[in-house]
This record gives C-alpha cells, structure tokens and sequence, in this order.
DNA sequence: CTAGTTTAGTTGCAAATGCACCTATTTCGG
DNA sequence: CCGAAATAGGTGCATTTGCAACTAAACTAG
C-alpha cells in the first residue's frame, strides 16, 4: 500500500476513539466534582438501569474487567452507593442493587451527563441518531458473535 | 426520574463504549502475535498516515495522553519502529517519524485490523457507514469547541 | 532586551488496570 | 451418584496510566 493512501479519517474506529476519548476525558472532569470515576459512573448508570444484576452482567454492561469491577464495586460499596447480596438459588452469584444514596447519586448526576451528552449530538438530526444507534448495535453483536466463533474453533 | 424511564440502551455513550470495548479487546488480541499494545497501534497508524508529526500532534490522533505519550514512544523507539528527530526551527518540538522496519510493521499488521474493522461493520449499507463517519466528525468537533469554550471561561 | 507567559515535552509517584492463577459452587457425561 | 468441566467471583503482582510538577525553549508586552 502506498502510505498515501492510507487516511485515518477515513476510518470508523479512528472517529469512534476519537469521540469517546474525547467525552471521557471530558466526563472525567464533571465527575470529579462527585469522587466518582468513568467507570464507576457506568457501572452506577447500568445499576440504575438494570435494579440487580450480576458482577458479570454488570461487567458486560458498564464495559469493566471483571478483576477490576471486584475493586470498583468494592469502593463503591465502602461508600454506602450499592449492596453485595448472595443469590437465592445460586451460591457463586453475588446480586448487586444500589442503595438508596446510590440512586440519589445518579439522580444528582444524570442531569449534568445528559447535558454533555447533547451537547456532543448538538446539530445532529435525530433521524441520524437513530442510524447510529442501528448501527453501533449491529457492531457490537457482529463482535460479539466473531468472539463466540473463535472460542467455539479455538476450544 | 422513575427509574424504570433511564435504559442503557437507548444512550449513544453506552454503544459506543460497548463498541469500542468490544473492539479493543479483539484487536489486543491480534496485536499480541506482534507484540504490539492497543495504544501503541494507533500510534502506529497514526505516523504512518501522517508521515511525520510531533508529540503533541501524535497525542490527539491516537488519543494518547501526553505523559503516556512519551512513554510509549520511548519503547517504540527502542524497538526500532521510529526515530526522534529535532525540529529545525523550534528546540522544543520533537519530530515523529517511522523507521522503514515501523512501516513495514505496519504493513503487516493493518490487513488483519482491515479484516476486523470489516467484520465489525459487516451487513451495514454503505450509505449508514456515510451517515456514522459524518455524526461522529460532527460529535467530536463538538466536544472540541465545547473544551475550548471552558478553558477561555474559567482561565 | 528582559521579565512574565505560553508551549513542548518529560518525570515522579500514587493509583488503576488486567493477566494468570485461585477458590467455591454448579452442571454434565457416563 | 461421581469425577471432569464449566461458571462466578476474587487475589497477587507486574505493568500501565495520568495527574501534578518540572525543565527548557519560544513568544509577548512594556
């Protein structure tokens, strides 16, 4: 290939790091305002959305390690945002829910990310956003699908 | 907020971060064969595009942070994949470029990436690939003008 | 020209990360 | 049933990360 003809622009991944990058950082600095973290902020949002969930539904959902979300979760237990419960019908399972000053977290936060986050569509038809959304979905289950094969082949 | 009414799903922020998750814990394993990290392929990607940059250039194209940045470069550096040159007219700006074995390390690798990035987007019309390249340039320069405004605001 | 400010890049250090490994359950094949 | 394999979650440890602070060079105003 000549190097000329290679253009990172003109790349999907380039522009998606480049945004997400660019809004983390960002977020990060609202956050701090709070002491929470990007990811504890996910993991706090995808609490709020999904009332319980397991430490590996959550890990899938806000996007964290499974190692590292043991210690995020451990920190956002000491702070009274959320509860480690046992699993009725299965020992292994830790079911997690936020505390009531874990919703209110949230609640107090929710407005000042929603802000942030239209502030970058600003401009951006909804019709296009709906694209998006279409399309970063079938990314992510082709994704998720190229995994199961290769573990599937890989054995 | 109800809490039933917030749904992860219906969030840009939460695609693109499953999206670029997903992505990145893919590409590190392909990148591990080459002994190459996640970060250190943009950077990669970034020169070979670019031709030649400095530290600071190089930092926003593969969204790496600065101090990180020099860290980086410095292994780079010493495994020979590019040089550090001094810029004729300024003694501070330290001037990025691959060595011909970072390109040919490059060439070697992108067919693989080219070969994930297309399954990730495989079964989306080309018009909706238009569409994403377009919404994501707009989000980023919007996050851009947005950090811009806040430094000029509280400076 | 010279003192204060900005910009480019680096380093110290404390904290976060993730791989390899471990333990405790549960499930599955025979 | 029983032993092997799978699954949920947690630890140890080396590596990576990024903030704060620093050095050095280049502007900029008086």
């Amino acid at each position: 290939m000549p190097a000329a003809a290679f253009q990172l622009d003109r790349h999907v991944f380039y522009w998606l790091t480049q945004v997400i990058g660019a809004r983390d950082r960002e977020l990060a600095q609202g956050l701090k305002d709070f002491g929470l973290r990007v990811p504890e902020w996910r993991a706090l949002a995808a609490l709020y959305a999904r009332q319980k969930c397991t430490m590996s539904e959550l890990a899938d959902l806000a996007t964290i390690d499974r190692t590292t979300l043991t210690r995020t979760i451990d920190r956002m237990s000491d702070a009274g945002w959320l509860s480690r419960l046992p699993d009725a019908g299965d020992m292994r399972v830790t079911r997690l829910a936020l505390t009531a000053a874990g919703k209110r977290m949230f609640e107090r936060i929710w407005p000042a990310v929603r802000e942030l986050n239209a502030l970058a569509l600003a401009g951006v038809p909804k019709s296009e956003i709906e694209v998006l959304h279409r399309v970063l979905a079938r990314m992510r289950a082709n994704l998720k699908a190229y995994v199961g094969e290769e573990e599937t082949h890989a054995g």
